[in-house]
DNA sequence: AGCACGCCGACT
DNA sequence: GTCGGCGTGCTC
């Protein structure tokens, strides 16, 4: 007879190993198989875990093996390619295997639930349908109320049954005693979309047309970066290479920065392709991202629209990724599991074989670097549909045209000129709240936060100080508790400039756009209408107005400061103002009207204006390449962090420099140690924060050391102190 | 992570 | 006396 099978195991805590054991008693060795979910043994505890894979023996000696418990799943929950993905993931990021399974997986599967939610259906029974009310009437209406409302269809849902009579559950013993009813387990799945006709789109220009056809002549891995000016009709593109893979019954995934600002996307999915796009983002209840996630997996859903973590949704015929807006930060997790959705969705198409398309106005720098080494397509749409002319672009010097309350003149001026018109205006600024500082008249001093190296933020609305860090609040104080004198808002944020316009120009005509006016649900819908209808005149608003929204009636944009980006100690600083001015920029004029950009800046003479404003994104991306490779930065080089955080500030440092320590002695000398350091900001929420950085031209020589490393300081003394983690491609230094 | 064991300080 | 603080070890 043959050894029993050891199954390697996946669980979910932060060790990289995989663990061992024999399968559970009784169960069909063809049964277990990798993907398959088990209840394991693992120290004082169970767990559920993912069999990774199915070996023939262990490194352990037979005896130090224990039977899993149970085999929880039927078939394969996760798919060869699924299971490729995480080990993928979980080596590329140095992360624990464990907790990459639970990333991939929804909660509910995480929790050894079914695959298949089920819920409780009330039956009549044929006694229960025979049985006289005319008795039960009189001496339990309830318990006929009950009978009556079964008595239609027969049976009923649990939730149906809350809905029409939310106190059946009193009566539900008494007729079950009487054998009247009874209570089945059923499926609890909705059906999967349907399919309608879909809407023809416009005609597609010569440009779109040509990429189309070099996309369709491949239908292989390849990826192809669609780099193409707001209105350029990207989308446009985008549609009709999903509809040929729809076409050909195979499913399409696509990835968009947060889903809560695409509603105008969701419904042009719809009308243009004819199918309810699947959603996958975080505030689905566990239910629905069961379901969207089996859906995904069994092929009943084509079309598949997430965020960030839709990117491990198995797909049962997979035939295109799309990620939209492929710069955007947000597809790098910040915490736990710091991986790329936008780096992931790359291999996991190659790893599958078919196309990926990654699209944005403002390509990273890392995207253009490997179309420039030919790794990935580069196709450029260069006309606005409708031959609509490109916004154009002015500075305003601070220093000619000093601000009041934050408006330069010529600001002013443009906006009268643009509302005379019946325009409409847009002022950006990426700063919440009423001012970012407050200052003591006296003595200068200033409202810092108690538990990070952070100025508080005034919420004048709130009369607050809030610490956009860790959260922190605390009452306004009108005078400064040192000396005494008189406290004043310092700066300008959105409140204060919606406060200024709204004196100016009338309070009907001024709304606000941000995280702040928008935190009450259906607020931020109702917000978008009036500014997409036009009735607000002028939006006032951050970042989140930049992304993915389309107001046909505006034609001005204000950027109220754009210099914080100028001089970032960050060097991706230039890359990010670039983009998020581009970006919008792009929001202005885009039907017949020009649009209209106004820069205020205390620094008009920095060279980076000058190419921003006669070259435009390409530009500034051409020579943040040039200063890149002169200093070895990514995209030419690579990086890795190490971060330590911890209540005493020593500790992270004694961590970092046993880790540097370690990785000096690992011998890799192609890869450069620099640090420790404290972080930018060192506290942060009460905590100490630092950092060693790793860099290496050699990937290979990067991740050799990595993989040592990482394993050295999972079972280092220092490292129980502090809270520490990897971050592979970090995009944020600090 | 989550749990147990073990060794020292300030309390009913 | 013992309750509980966290340093250490371990999970197939």
């Amino acid at each position: 007879m043959s050894p029993p099978p050891v199954l390697k195991v996946a669980v979910n805590v932060p060790l990289s190993r995989l663990f061992d054991y024999l399968p559970p008693k009784g169960v069909d060795p063809a049964r277990l198989q990798a993907g398959v979910r088990v209840t394991v043994p693992f120290g004082r505890q169970q767990q559920s875990a993912v069999v990774m894979e199915v070996a023939d023996s262990s490194e352990l000696p037979h005896s130090k093996l224990k039977r899993a418990l149970a085999l929880q799943d039927e078939e394969t929950l996760l798919g060869a390619d699924d299971l490729w993905l995480i080990r993928f993931t979980s080596e590329y990021y140095h992360h624990p295997v464990g907790e990459v399974v639970a990333a991939a997986l929804p909660t509910l599967l995480r929790q050894a639930r079914p695959l298949i939610p089920t819920t409780e259906q009330v039956v009549l029974t044929p006694a229960g349908r025979n049985a006289s009310d005319a008795v039960l009437s009189r001496r339990a209406p309830k318990q006929a109320e009950l009978l009556d409302a079964l008595l239609r269809r027969g049976k009923a849902t649990v939730s149906e049954l809350d809905e029409r009579l939310p106190q059946w559950r009193r009566s539900r013993k008494a007729l079950l005693d009487k054998g009247w009813i009874q209570i089945d387990e059923i499926a609890d799945v909705p059906p999967p979309p349907g399919r309608e006709a879909a809407e023809p789109g416009p005609e597609l220009n010569r440009e779109q047309r040509a990429v189309l056809a070099d996309m369709r002549s491949h239908a292989d891995f390849r990826v192809t970066v669609l780099d193409g000016v707001t209105g350029s009709g990207k989308t446009e593109v985008y549609l009709h290479r999903m509809q040929d893979v729809l076409a050909q019954d195979k499913q399409v995934l696509i990835l968009v920065p947060e889903i809560g600002l695409t509603p105008q996307f969701v419904r042009r999915l719809r009308r243009r392709l004819g199918i309810e796009p699947l959603l996958l983002h975080s505030s689905l209840t566990d239910n629905e991202r069961l379901n969207a996630w089996r859906m995904a997996r069994d092929g009943s859903a084509p079309l598949l629209l997430g965020t960030r973590s839709a990117i491990f949704t198995p797909l049962a015929r997979p035939g295109l990724i799309v990620v939209d807006e492929e710069h955007d930060s947000s597809y790098k997790q910040q915490e736990g599991l710091r991986y790329s959705a936008r780096d992931l969705a790359v291999a996991r198409a190659k790893q599958l074989n078919i196309p990926v398309i990654l699209g944005s106005a403002t390509p990273s720098l890392e995207t253009l670097q490997r179309c420039r080494q030919a790794a990935y397509r580069h196709q450029v749409l260069s006309q606005r549909a409708g031959n609509a002319a490109p916004p154009l672009l002015r500075l305003v010097d601070l220093a000619r045209y000093p601000s009041n309350d934050g408006l330069s003149d010529p600001l002013l001026r443009a906006l009268d000129k643009h509302l005379g018109e019946n325009g409409q205006a847009l002022i950006f600024l990426n700063r919440r709240g009423f001012a970012p500082t407050l200052i003591c008249g006296g003595c200068g001093k200033i409202a810092e936060c108690n538990r990070c190296d952070a100025r508080m933020t005034v919420h004048a609305a709130r009369n607050a100080l809030h610490c956009h860090h860790c959260g922190a609040r605390r009452a306004l104080d009108a005078s400064c508790s040192d000396c005494g004198s008189a406290c004043r808002p310092l700066g300008q944020g959105t409140e204060r400039i919606e406060g200024v316009l709204a004196a100016r120009y009338g309070d009907e005509s001024v709304t606000r756009i941000d995280s702040d006016s928008t935190r009450l649900k259906g607020t931020m819908d109702k917000a978008l209408a009036r500014a997409t209808s036009g009735d607000a005149r002028i939006l006032v608003g951050t970042q989140m107005l930049s992304k993915g929204h389309h107001f046909p009636k505006l034609t001005l944009v204000g950027v109220v400061n754009a210099d914080q980006g100028l001089f970032s100690t960050d060097f991706r600083g230039g890359e990010r103002l670039a983009q998020s001015l581009t970006q919008v920029a792009g929001r202005a004029g885009r039907e017949r009207r020009q649009g209209e950009v106004i820069i205020q800046t205390a620094f008009a003479s920095h060279p980076f204006w000058n190419r921003l404003l006669s070259g435009g994104y390409a530009d500034v991306a051409d020579y943040s390449l040039a200063e890149r490779e002169a200093a070895a930065w990514p995209p030419y080089s690579r990086l890795a962090l190490i971060r330590a955080s911890a209540m005493q500030r020593d500790h992270t440092h004694e961590f970092l420099n046993a880790a540097r320590n370690k990785a000096e002695q690992l011998g890799f000398d192609q890869v450069r140690l620099l640090g420790p350091v404290s972080a930018p900001m060192e506290r942060r929420a009460g905590r100490y924060r630092a950092q060693l950085l790793l860099q290496s031209g050699s990937r290979q020589a990067l991740h050799g050391l990595l993989d040592a490393l990482v394993l050295a300081l999972e079972s280092s003394k220092s490292g129980r102190r502090v809270r520490w983690s990897v971050d592979v491609d970090p995009v944020e230094l600090f």
